[in-house]
DNA sequence: GCACTTTTGCAACCCGGTTGCATAGGCTCC
DNA sequence: GGAGCCTATGCAACCGGGTTGCAAAAGTGC
């Protein structure tokens, strides 16, 4: 595979040589990026689209699987990237490997952020339950809280 | 590293050879074992003592770390065994590495026997909070809940 | 065009976990 | 106490997710 970053051959690939001037959410997507302070590159753009056009979250090997004429790397290193400038945030459901989800837009993954997740046992799915705050709970005294992480495993709309 | 099943021996190069029938710990250890259907070997009394040492969940690469004359499989398989035979339960901390901890007796790893863990952000310790129940959460409509596991970060009673 | 920075690709590595297979240990039955 | 059997153990190799080092390509400013 040779390199190639230019962002309209890039996308062609994706939408069926639609070229960027033709698509008309190609704004939204370099201003979500800039907003973030990411520079919008062709690959970046595609991640970012892939994880607006679903709501579950997206592991690195998804992104593998949907971009073959992307290097693993390159796509880890772009969720990185995301995640370091808080477009997005990563999800340890249990499954082994790391999930990823879009910030919400007032989100700066402070404490108040966090929220419960939810694993699909049958689809395999996982989704933010952004309207789910975690639980206030009692620790033992002398034990001071920091962060808490809680995934729900169940059944999902689609599957139940 | 020979195979060396011997259980006095074994016991003898952790216990400075005090041998089997002067621990008074032996019945309980073997006991343990035999409530819940697994065999005493040399391993899996050493490692239940480990556990019944210390209050802290233990990973593989613990045990490794302590028992140089086990190998990493014998101690991988006991772990598993166990598991299931629910003497202990795993524990996925996020650390990327399991640990596990003793059950309780009463234990049968029902979703009543789930419990809140802590993971200490300086030692690395990792508990079980058994009297810390988990608290009940709103699902969305049409998800339906199966098993939730929760950790929470913060600092010990050592650490603070 | 040229020099500089950033992004991308590729290969190799790391670590925790897991498996296949051979051997040793211990147990039963004669 | 030996033959046969089942289990536990050891060893090596593998696997998958994640990570790093380094070089080439692309973008940027002049
Ligand atoms: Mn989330
Ligand atoms: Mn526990
Ligand atoms: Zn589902
Ligand atoms: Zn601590």
């Amino acid at each position: 595979m040779k390199p190639f970053q230019n962002i309209s051959v890039y996308l062609g690939v994706e939408e069926n040589n639609v070229i960027k001037e033709q698509h008309p959410m190609q704004e939204t997507l370099d201003q979500r990026l800039t907003e973030r302070n990411i520079k919008p590159t062709a690959v970046r753009l595609l991640v970012l689209k892939a994880f607006m056009a679903q709501e579950a979250a997206i592991g690195l090997a998804d992104l593998e699987n949907r971009f073959d004429h992307a290097d693993k790397t390159t796509l880890y290193r772009t969720l990185k990237t995301f995640e370091e400038h808080k477009l997005i945030h990563s999800i340890d459901d249990g499954t082994g490997a790391l999930k990823y989800a879009l910030c919400q837009e007032t989100c700066d993954c402070t404490p108040e952020d966090l929220h419960v997740h939810f694993l699909c046992t049958v689809c395999n799915k996982t989704f933010c339950l952004n309207d789910t705050p975690i639980p206030q709970i009692n620790l033992p005294t002398d034990f001071s809280l920091d962060s808490v992480n809680m995934v729900v495993k169940g059944l999902c709309s689609d599957c139940r």
